[in-house]
DNA sequence: TTAAAAGTTGACGGACCGTCACCTTTCTGA
DNA sequence: TCAGAAAGGTGACGGTCCGTCAACTTTTAA
């Protein structure tokens, strides 16, 4: 007999819906946006693709724009447990670049590999150059993370901001053209990106300020 | 006496009339995207701004993405000489890297650093994360020029795209950074950006295949 | 059992879209 | 110089999508 472990159970009918609805919608836009991409997509071609009314979207989200972060925020979820890891497990910045390249690029190939293709935009961390609030905590976690690695080589008198930037923007750039390349090896932007970044940040740190 | 040298008389008062129909769109534009934000204007606000009728709009652009490439366009058309000069006058890499970022980031500083500071999006090369043909085309030119100079000092066995990517990305992000900061320092942006890449792409060289 | 609360529905007024028939201005060449 | 042709500007119009809201249905809770 089953106590109250399962969502059928231990929520109302009402809540499920709720959950249910909301999950149809964010399905939908999926789907929509890998269709006819994000710019071309309306609120309309959402709801249509659900067996809800016009209004009901409204209850939901308060525009496109809205669903696409909330897409973005799951990728930002799913991600965010990975770069966890990866702090956790860091040795020293060498590792710790090697890992986080290493994730983000996985994950992005992961993502992106087959779903994409065709016009859509990017659904995942890169370039959704729709800078969310989530996609900027994660930025913040990575300054954090390079600060406390890079504290303990003493190689913090930096411009941690810059550091940051230099190492995001790597990945993004980078990451755009990984995915475009066939076969897709994740590995290989990993080494290149951990290489470049290790001896810049190195060269930097050694460099008269 | 005159000969034919000025517009107001070598052109006829037809083709006159396009070029300042044109050009005040385009201004209207710029102020329109400056006020509201490129999201939010639609193409009636841009023709309000002018004194001319709404399917006038349509003899010069097909959409509001259109008249934003335009702009970026005029950007890109700003930049593209500085590069060419940077080519030219480039001795070596680190030359060429300090030349290039330099010429970027000052750019970056100029077009943007009273015209923005609202939500206005970048309108010059950075931030167009809507990536027009004509940015394309930079990303292209300063990669053969890379592949130039570096061919010349025998390190042409990297990876050129991601060399170029990383090069970009790095540009791309740490301005954005910059033009948050205040003062504006393009010149500490540019010397940050010169290092970190110099050093990685000596390392890259070196490092076993 | 039933009244209140929650949530869904789709029709509706409003905004912006892109087009096009009409009109004004400029150009051309006789 | 002038008349017919060409270019281009105009704004009203039908169409689409927007976000709202009163009416309705379903769920909850007492």
């Amino acid at each position: 007999m089953t106590v109250t472990a399962d969502p059928e159970i231990r929520l109302g009918k009402r809540a499920r819906a709720k959950e249910a609805n909301r999950k149809a919608i964010l399905d939908a836009a999926r789907t929509v946006f890998a269709r006819i991409g994000y710019e071309a997509a309306n609120i309309r071609d959402i709801i249509r693709e659900t067996d809800l009314a016009s209004g009901t979207f409204y209850n939901y989200f308060k525009s496109k724009e809205e669903v696409f972060e909330a897409l973005a925020n799951d990728s930002v979820a799913r991600f965010r447990p990975m770069l966890q890891k990866v702090r956790e497990e860091a040795k020293d910045l060498e590792s710790y670049l090697h890992a986080a390249y290493g994730a983000y690029f996985h994950f992005l190939a992961e993502e992106n590999g087959d779903a994409i293709e065709n016009g859509m935009p990017h659904m995942s961390l890169i370039g959704v150059r729709i800078d969310t609030p989530d996609m900027q905590s994660i930025s913040d976690e990575i300054r954090a993370d390079l600060e406390i690695v890079m504290e303990k080589i003493g190689l913090d008198h930096l411009d941690m901001e810059y550091v940051t930037a230099a190492a995001i923007g790597i990945a993004r750039e980078m990451g755009d053209h990984m995915l475009k390349r066939r076969p897709l090896d994740p590995t290989e932007a990993t080494e290149f990106a951990r290489k470049l970044m290790l001896a810049g940040i190195e060269t930097l740190a050694k460099s008269p300020r």
